[in-house]
DNA sequence: CCTACCGATCGGTAGG
DNA sequence: CCTACCGATCGGTAGG
């Protein structure tokens, strides 16, 4: 992939992130990137082959970091937390992209959890095999859901971005700590306390 | 409020939701009305006042309902799971509503955080009253971020829809429980042990 | 509530 | 990588 077509893919992600690919046009996106809209065209052959090439190379990114996220959680004393603040950090490192996949989830449902489901199933499997090996070892909570329960994590954990500003709005800037870490404290907490038999 | 304008307020409701804003132009809403598009732009002057006319009858509907479901959520034997079980229900009632709501966050986080936080605002310090109560009185955990608890509840419930048919294309389509009912049962559980100290 | 029409913008093409 | 241009569609207006 030449530097040209990288640069306009970045321009191109982070704008549908922000505006939709409705509300983005070609013309916005050349112009960023500093070229006119039939150069661009150049590169990618119609609007539709650019989204196309941005959820391949937003789910390339993912497949190729996702097992070392995964890893590092191993490593860490308290497993679950090390995991959660992992895939949390994993999204909160570009939320522009997580905002494009809510995005496309909403805007195309059908063929955007076709391929979502495929990139993630692997990793999703691993997880609700280990949470099945908790429940059978007695370590964790009989009723747990693995699928639904996985599922509902990652739902407050995208949530927590968009979601961040929401209670700013609501409930008034926070004192003490931001937003967005008291959402995402509270998420693991949450998660945790619905896997775990309580300590306390 | 005439027949004819709650006629094109429900269809432009519904088409907002599935299609996006961007996505639905005033001939499909006059379409599917059965007129033509400069009628429809007799009724509201323009789409921007449709899509403002829209948001305030979705909102003053949900302030409509809002205080008959926390009211029936008290005469219930287990209070927690009923509350839980109306507001999900509620969104569960009209789930274009919740998508229409979820797009308008992500595609004009300002005004409509601005507006939804004014609507809802009453109801969730109602909520994070009763949730300090319970810390003070012992009978819920302490350390239970009542207003991050709340934010992060809803967005369970919301994307209980959402994620529902995202679960069965990674997992498959469920034995027994459809998803969307093994999503909501999930996320109540969780929200309850987060909240209470457990039985087991 | 309609027909007829407007300017603006869009994705995309021709041709160099 | 550009200029010039195309047909289609959009929100909105004139006028009845």
């Amino acid at each position: 992939m030449n530097d040209t077509k990288s640069r306009i893919l970045a321009v191109a992600t982070r704008r549908f992130a922000r505006a939709g690919f409705d509300g983005t046009s070609l013309s916005d996106i050349a112009q960023e990137v500093g070229m006119r809209k039939p150069s661009l065209l150049y590169h990618f052959e119609s609007k539709d082959a650019l989204r196309e090439a941005v959820l391949v190379d937003l789910l390339g990114h993912w497949q190729t970091r996702l097992p070392a996220i995964l890893e590092r959680a191993h490593s860490g004393g308290d497993r679950f937390a090390a995991l959660f603040d992992e895939v949390h950090g994993f999204f909160a490192a570009d939320p522009a992209r997580a905002l494009l996949v809510l995005r496309e989830v909403v805007d195309r449902p059908q063929e955007t959890r076709d391929r979502l489901s495929e990139a993630i199933r692997p990793w999703l499997s691993l997880l609700t095999s280990a949470i099945e090996d908790g429940k059978r070892a007695g370590s964790l909570r009989p009723e747990v859901d693995p699928e639904a329960y996985l599922v509902q994590s990652i739902v407050m954990i995208v949530g927590s971005f968009v979601a961040a500003d929401l209670g700013a709005a609501v409930f008034g800037s926070s004192d003490g700590k931001p937003w967005s870490e008291r959402q995402r404290i509270e998420a693991r907490r949450m998660a945790q306390h619905a896997l775990f038999f309580s300590r306390n």
